[in-house]
DNA sequence: TGAATACAAATTGTATACAATTTTGGAAGC
DNA sequence: GCTTCCAAAATTGTATACAATTTGTATTCA
C-alpha cells in the first residue's frame, strides 16, 4: 500500500528547487512555451545548478515541461483537448485498479475504513457551506477515498500508472476542487460525487467488477464537466492555480 | 505524431550511461534488490558521476530501478503478477488510444498505410518460418503497426502514457516475440495475432468504438499467454533479455 | 544594402572537489 | 557474549570549474 506522505526530515535542495520550478511555473513567471535557462533558475532559487537539472528532469518526466531542441527545457501549454484527455487516462486507469478491486476482493476491515472515510464526507456536506476550510477538508478527504480506491487494488504497477497519469495538470482528482466554491451549484456536484463514491464501494463490495468500472469512469467525467465550468467563468480562471498554462481555444 | 528515432548525432555521455546501466542491470550484473553505487558505474561505464546520476534517475522513472532509503537505487524485480499487470495497463491505454482512433476518426490514407503495414505482415507469414530475420522483421512490422495505430488516436497525452507503460520491463508488445522461435505453435500465435490486427483496423475504418477497445484488449492478452509459455520453459528463459529481472514464484 | 563570417556571449554538458550523511568495523564497557 | 559507542570508510548531495556547443551581434566584403 503507497505511502500518503513519505515522511522526510528536511528537504534537500533538489526538493526545494523542484518545488520551487513548479511554483514559478505555476505562477506563470514563465509562459508556455518559453524557455527555463539554469542560470536564471539559480538566481531565481539560490540553489546551484546541479539540484536545478536534476528538478528539470523530473518536471519533464511529469509532463509540466518539454526538453527543447536541440538543447534545454521549456514550459508545456494545455490545450482543452489534451488536459481533457489527460482526465480520460486518469479515470481509465482508476476504473481499471478499481475493478482489479472487485475481482481480487478487498478485506472487510479495509472495505470498512472506505466507508468510514465516505461517512466524513457526508458528515461534512451535511453540515457546511463552500467556504475555504470546508474545501480544504473535502479535498483531504476526497483525496484519501481515491487513494484508498488505487491501493484496493493490490496492483503497485497500476497504482504507479495512475500517480503519473494523475501528475499532469488538472489531471488529477482536486484539480478542481479549490475553486469550486466560485462556482454557482458546486456543492450539488459535491454530492452528486459522493453518490458516485458510495455506488463505487457498494461495487467493490459485491465483487461487481463489470459495474465498477463505467462507474468510476463515469464519476472522473466530474472532472470534465468541472473543466468546462471554469473555462467559461473568468472569475474561476484567475484563481486557478496553472491558469497560465491552459492555451486557450484561438 | 510522435518521432520515433530522435535521430541525434553523437550520443552524450548521459545516453552512454542509460544504455550502459539498463544492459548491466538486464544481463543480470546487478540483480534484483542489490544496490547501483555510482562509483562502481563509474568504473564500469568510462563517465563522470554526474551523466550517471542522470541515467540512474531516468530509470527510476522507467520503473527498472527504485530509490531506496535512505538514499541511493536498488534494482527493481518483478513477479509474475506485476508483470502481468503491467501487461494489463499497456493494454487498457492501447484500447483507449484505438477507441479515441475510432471516435475520431482517421483518413483515407492513414489507414490504407496501416493497411500496408499488416499485408506486408502476411507476406511474411506467408512465406517465412520462425528464424532470425524473420523475428526481426516480424518484431519491426508490428512495432510500426502498434505505432501507427496510437498515433491515430490523435492525441499526444494518451500516446505518453502509453509509452511510459510499455517502457516498463515486459510489458512492451514485442517483449517476447524475441524468443517465440524457440517456443512451440509460435507461427500460430502470430497468425492469431495478426488475425486480430484486421479486425482492430477494420473496426476503426467502421469507425465502431464500441467494438474496436474490447478487441484491442483481447489482442494484448496474447502478451499475457506468452509470458506464461516463457516462464514454464526453461531454454527460453534463458535467452530472455532481462530474465534475472524475474522473481520466480517461491 | 544584404549576406557571410568571425568574434563574443550565453547556455548546457561533464568532471571533480568538497560537504554531509550513512554504513561499517571494532574496541570498550556491562 | 552482547550491546553501545565512536571513528573510519564509503556513499551520496551539492557546488563549481572547465569544456563544448549554440546563439547573438557586429563587422566586413560583395
Amino acid at each position: 500500500m503507497a505511502q500518503p506522505i513519505p515522511l522526510q526530515k528536511d528537504p534537500s535542495q533538489a526538493d526545494r528547487a523542484l518545488l520551487g520550478i513548479r511554483d514559478l511555473v505555476f505562477r506563470g513567471e514563465f509562459k508556455a512555451g518559453e524557455r527555463l535557462p539554469e542560470l536564471a533558475l539559480v538566481e531565481l532559487l539560490g540553489v546551484s545548478r546541479t539540484p536545478i537539472r536534476a528538478a528539470l528532469q523530473a518536471l519533464a518526466e511529469e509532463g509540466l515541461l518539454e526538453a527543447s531542441q536541440p538543447t534545454g527545457y521549456t514550459v508545456r501549454g494545455f490545450s482543452e483537448t489534451e488536459i481533457a484527455d489527460a482526465i480520460e487516462v486518469r479515470g481509465t486507469l482508476e476504473a481499471l485498479a478499481a475493478r482489479m478491486a472487485a475481482e481480487r476482493g478487498v478485506s472487510g476491515s479495509y472495505l470498512a475504513a472506505m466507508s468510514d472515510c465516505l461517512d466524513r464526507i457526508e458528515e461534512l456536506l451535511a453540515k457546511a457551506k463552500p467556504g475555504r476550510d470546508f474545501l480544504a477538508q473535502y479535498s483531504q478527504l476526497n483525496n484519501q477515498f481515491h487513494e484508498m480506491l488505487v491501493a484496493a487494488s493490490g496492483s503497485e504497477i497500476v497504482a504507479r500508472a495512475l500517480a503519473r497519469a494523475s501528475s499532469l495538470p488538472f489531471a488529477g482528482h482536486n484539480a478542481f476542487v479549490s475553486i469550486q466554491g466560485r462556482i454557482p451549484g458546486s456543492l450539488e456536484i459535491f454530492r452528486a460525487a459522493q453518490r458516485q463514491h458510495r455506488e463505487i464501494l457498494e461495487a467493490i463490495e459485491a465483487r461487481s467488477s463489470a459495474r465498477v468500472e463505467p462507474l468510476v469512469k463515469e464519476h472522473a467525467r466530474i472532472a470534465h464537466k468541472n473543466l468546462q465550468l471554469v473555462l467559461q467563468n473568468n472569475e474561476a480562471m484567475k484563481n486557478l492555480p496553472g491558469a497560465p498554462l491552459i492555451r486557450r481555444r484561438p
